[in-house]
DNA sequence: ACTGTTCCGGCC
DNA sequence: GCCGGAACAGTC
């Protein structure tokens, strides 16, 4: 017998199948990982098939040295999920299916926890024992204590008969007890609670999403856009379709744009199925991740909650995937090998017969294009629950604030409507869009802005996080490499000791809001407050407890949280994000605008929502003030078509990275060369391509890199695919000093 | 003739 | 992704 086995290296040349022989006794199915002799190394490996014969020459053939677990890792649809991922990216198979378990157990890195138990043999014979028993009153304690409850943990009967080892290894040669050894598994820590155990009483609304939905589970079938506004309880319907998966004997996954957001839909989950419910994400020790893989994997927790990497829980008999908040860029990993989950939760759902639910209240441009188009079933949830009104919104125009004399960040309307909301003993959040204390400084007299030596970015203020009370901002910081120093007394440039600061970041928010309402608690979210292993959590407990009364933070604090007690939003700039050289950003804006007022409002109390900006008659900000999101949509997409953008355009790009600027600069104009070459050839090809530009990127230093870059506009179709084929290969040719790598539609276009 | 270095193909 | 052999250059 043989095996089809893909090594796990991540290498061009060793990327296929390799055949080994099976030894008679072993049993090896395919998915299971094995190590195999691999040159003068042992390997670990993935079996792809198994057959009977062979075409390669027998003689060379080795056989495999052993199972790594005495099941398959990957399961069959995964399997067919990482070949069409490795396909599809270009990348060898081992790089897509190491996406498919957890890191920590590749390379036998992880051990399993394994606890000693004592059980009787026979209890008959232990309650004769028992009465017999004279010579050793341990003895007579151990046998008791297993008589009314075996099988007990050795541990507890260690703590409740002190010195027993003797005690036990005499009742282990009379052969009344006998040891085992027992898995344990490490669960991630308790989550938070929120109170709501019983299933609530449906709004008409989410009966008619739901009337959609069951019959579609029934069928292993549905792919469904749920557009619910904020409050609109998306989440009930989740809830209840988790439940009819559960009922039909399938599994649901259900993914959060980020981690910060998992405790929260995990305690609601937990709330309704208990510990059928398991967490996946990155930010879990090695040991619970493995051990919360290797529950789903056995069948025993049936509902999988976690970012972006848990659309890959090996989850056998997939009735439903929810993809939450479907509109947050999140879901495309960054690195190597790039996916979307989104498309991936598509694909499996479609491979393995589940429905498909994205949900937003916000959803993206090319998700609602979809649905318009046929591609989803459009389910719309335009209220929120038991008749709660929507927030109401104000634009603020900062200009006139500031004709008028007011220049603090925060408008006279804000600044009275958080007062009177401490003295209603409400909460507020205010979302601002950026971290630290100003957002750069620069010289009065000369006008030189001091930025990273390492990027080609401004450097940020900020106060130290480990000595606060200190006052004012003390350091520079850049918010792409990390490079911190101290602010200089004189200009760096002309030596002036006049240097200006710009701009509002969070802890400068942070710092006016307390000068505002002294004695009222604050709590900052943002990237230097969250780090540690539970900081999000933290922050967010001490809010939902309602020991801060005011949530600050950049926007993170904007993506689905539900807090009852607030009443208040504030945003402090709006049109931060507006102006960004991205065709994304009208989107983004529009998402996030009306993402952070959905927080107002929840609970009983009506809600209140304030934006400020400079640009109160910017249409993207007035669509946002109303939570008109048809009305956006229609706009947006419109300009899409008329600017040719996606998703009526594809844009991909090669981006050169070097040390070097002369280096970047060779392999760009080289690269360029080969690509209009290339079309000068292919007509075919060339017709495709509306632009080609040289220019940019944004930042044209990051991390010590110089950067460059070949953008390039398509149209779509199978020659356009054809083209991006060859350009992922192009780009893999080594260039001197260069890295090089290829994007297709790009997240980000810094 | 011997040793150190880099390049390239094979691994089942 | 790493090993080992081949080819090459440099040293006595």
């Amino acid at each position: 017998m043989y095996c089809q086995v893909i090594v796990d290296i991540v290498h061009e040349n060793v990327a296929r199948a390799f055949t080994y022989a099976i030894p008679e006794e072993m049993k090896v199915s395919p998915g299971q990982r094995v190590a195999v002799p691999f040159g003068s190394r042992e390997k670990e490996g993935y079996v792809l098939a198994l057959s009977e014969e062979t075409e390669y020459d027998p003689l060379k053939i080795r056989a495999v040295k052993r199972t790594l677990e005495d099941y398959p890792a990957i399961l069959p649809p995964m399997m067919e999920l990482a070949r069409e991922m490795a396909e599809k990216n270009h990348c060898p198979l081992a790089e897509t299916l190491r996406l498919m378990i957890p890191a920590e157990m590749r390379g036998g890195r992880i051990r399993v926890l394994t606890e000693k138990w004592i059980d009787l043999t026979d209890e008959e014979r232990a309650r004769a024992a028992w009465s017999a028993e004279s010579r050793s009153r341990k003895r007579k304690a151990i046998l008791e204590m297993l008589m009314t409850g075996h099988p007990r943990r050795l541990a507890e009967i260690r703590e409740r008969v002190p010195d027993s080892r003797e005690a036990l290894n005499k009742l282990e040669t009379a052969g009344l007890i006998i040891r085992t050894e027992q898995e344990i598994l490490r669960r991630p820590g308790t989550p938070l609670k929120s109170g709501s155990g019983e299933w609530h009483q449906l709004t008409p609304e989410q009966e008619e999403a739901l009337e959609e939905i069951l019959p579609a589970m029934r069928n292993g079938e549905g792919r469904f856009l749920l557009h619910g506004v904020t409050g609109s309880g998306k989440t009930e319907v989740f809830l209840a379709a988790a439940r009819k998966a559960l009922e039909d004997g399938k599994k649901a996954i259900i993914l959060v744009p980020e981690i910060a957001l998992t405790p929260q839909m995990v305690s609601w989950f937990q709330a309704r199925f208990g510990t059928e419910a398991a967490v996946i994400h990155s930010r879990l020790s090695a040991g619970e991740r493995f051990d919360e893989w290797r529950r789903i994997r056995r069948g025993e927790a049936r509902i999988i909650i976690g970012a972006r990497s848990a659309v890959f829980a090996p989850a056998e008999n997939l009735g439903l995937i929810v993809v939450d908040e479907e509109h947050e860029t999140t879901y495309q990993s960054d690195h190597h090998p790039r996916y979307d989950a989104r498309e991936v939760a598509r694909s499996r759902c479609d491979r393995e017969g589940a429905t498909l639910i994205l949900a937003s209240a916000t959803p993206s441009i090319l998700s609602f294009a979809k649905a318009r188009r046929g591609d989803y079933m459009l389910l719309e949830m335009p209220r929120r629950v038991q008749d709660r009104p929507m927030p109401e919104v104000q634009l603020v125009d900062m200009r006139t604030e500031l004709e008028t004399g007011n220049r603090s960040v925060l408008s006279r309307a804000l600044s009275s409507a958080l007062i009177s909301c401490m003295q209603k003993g409400e909460q507020a959040m205010l979302l601002i869009n950026r971290r630290g204390y100003h957002s750069f400084v620069s010289c009065r007299a000369c006008g030189h802005v001091i930025k990273c030596p390492n990027c080609d970015v401004s450097m940020t203020c900020h106060v130290d996080e480990m000595h606060p009370e200190d006052g004012g901002p003390t350091q520079l910081q850049c918010h792409y490499c990390g490079h911190r120093t101290p602010i200089p007394e004189k200009c760096p440039s002309c030596g002036s000791r006049y240097i200006r600061y710009f701009g509002a970041g969070t802890q400068k928010v942070e710092g006016e809001v307390r000068k505002l309402l002294p004695g009222i608690r604050t709590a900052r979210m943002d990237i230097d407050t969250t780090g540690g292993k539970d900081g999000h959590a933290r922050i967010l407990e001490q809010f939902r407890s309602g020991e801060a009364r005011i949530l600050i933070g950049t926007q993170m604090i904007a993506k689905g949280l539900d807090f009852p007690q607030v009443t208040l939003v504030g945003v402090v700039a709006a049109d931060m994000t507006l102006n960004l050289p991205d065709y994304r950003s009208r989107e983004r804006t529009f998402q996030l605008l009306t993402q952070v007022a959905g927080r107002a409002g929840r609970g009983r109390r009506p809600g209140q929502v304030i934006i400020q900006t400079y640009r109160p008659e910017d249409p993207v900000l007035k669509m946002a003030a109303r939570q008109d999101y048809r009305a956006f949509f229609e706009a947006e997409i419109q300009r899409r078509r008329t600017s040719l953008y996606p998703p009526y355009t594809i844009l991909a790009r090669i981006l050169i990275e070097s040390p070097a600027a002369a280096d970047a600069e060779g392999a760009a104009a080289g690269l360029g060369q080969a690509v209009r070459a290339v079309l000068d050839a292919r007509p075919e090809w060339k017709k495709k391509v509306l632009l080609i530009s040289s220019e940019g990127p944004g930042i044209r230093m990051l991390r010590g890199m110089e950067r460059r870059q070949i953008l390039m506009k398509m149209l779509t179709g199978s020659e356009t695919e054809d083209f991006c084929a060859w350009l992922a290969k192009a780009a893999e040719e080594p260039r001197a000093g260069c890295q090089i790598c290829f994007e297709y539609n790009p997240t980000s276009m810094i």
